[in-house]
DNA sequence: TCGATCGTTTACCATTTGGTAAGTGCCCAC
DNA sequence: GTGGGCACTTACCAAATGGTAAACGATCGA
């Protein structure tokens, strides 16, 4: 089974990288975590950079794969939306570091982040366009989609990254609070998007 | 004019801290941006975690006055919900480090995440307890109230802290938009709390 | 059996980092 | 004018960090 330790690496670099930062996790922290060397890990990522960015791309690919298969087996319109929200607090419980991942992008500048948006945003750019024709077919009320979908997207990473927040409000963030903010966020673009009558 | 170098120092810490982390933030670079060497910031502040601890209280107190301000010129119920959430806002355009700062807390760890959640717990359980009075009163729809309180939150903080994220869906975080993501909010607020005849 | 490649370790190295110690200039009370 | 405290700098230092070079052992094809 080779490469075994270049898998595990990018695994704990992943979740490290979410968790404490790309800028607080050392090569030499991570290697001890492993069980190895850190020239281990410099020898199949060729730097840290490149772990970084090895890390960001898997990650990239991973999420997005999962909310593209989300989409692909549901019908445009409401039904869309529920299974997306759906797909995406499924990665909240699952893989809760993909999620952490996007929001350090922020902080590591340039570089990277055009990298992870070259990916996002095509994701994006459709996700307004079906959004914005569900609007114009009357399937949904007319609104910003932009706002729509930047509030849906905070409030998922935001509950999954802010652990500290949730825990202060006496949460936390298990299977049964998952459903039940799912169900919180679903009333809100249902209030947002769906028509009513009148 | 005495200390003007410990606020500038604080400033500045503050908005790097939030905008790059605590750990991707070195005193030498600090004190370069400052004019200063790293020697005269050390002397103001002990260590890096004194620098830190200053930050983070200065940041709580600064966060939590400006909201119970707010709070205390509104009347109980949907009024002091809206003035919360504007006063939330404002601070997300003036300041928006100090919502950064929140985040980054959660990164921190133990000690630093206990230290800010002292400051902040005596306002969510009043924030927690109002919603409820409000619910059991019939001013507010039956519900559940942490709930409602940690999606604001995460909204508000995602869109302040997530530039980049934002940038993505083609917004940029100034006055208009800062202005239209209040509405939504308030807007997914009054779905989730203000009861409706039926 | 030999040699080569792969995954890894040992041995270093330069730089950066947080931190200490010892000054230095300056203002101000006396 | 002088002694002392205040705000700061210069001069260091030990530890940690990312990275290079070379050696080592195992597996495997010829």
């Amino acid at each position: 089974m080779p490469t075994e330790t270049k898998h595990r690496a990018l695994d704990a670099a992943t979740v490290a990288f979410a968790a404490r930062g790309v800028a607080a996790t050392s090569l030499d922290g991570l290697a001890a975590e492993l069980g190895v060397t850190k020239q281990a890990i410099l020898y199949h990522f060729r730097s840290k950079d490149g772990l970084v960015e090895a890390v960001l791309t898997a990650a990239a690919e991973d999420l997005m794969s999962q909310l593209q298969s989300a989409i692909d087996i549901s019908a445009p319109g409401w039904d869309r939306v529920v299974a997306t929200v759906r797909a995406a607090f499924a990665v909240a419980v699952r893989r809760p570091e993909l999620l952490g991942l996007l929001r350090e992008v922020s902080r590591l500048g340039r570089p990277w982040s055009a990298m992870l948006l070259d990916v996002l945003q095509p994701f994006v750019d459709r996700a307004v366009a079906e959004l914005e024709s569900g609007m114009a077919l009357g399937r949904f009320r007319a609104g910003e989609p932009r706002l729509v979908l930047v509030s849906a997207y905070a409030l998922v990473t935001g509950v999954v990254t802010d652990a500290e927040v949730l825990r202060a409000v006496g949460l936390e963030l298990d299977l049964r609070v998952a459903v039940r903010l799912r169900r919180t966020l679903l009333s809100f673009l249902e209030a947002a998007l769906v028509a009513r009558p009148g």
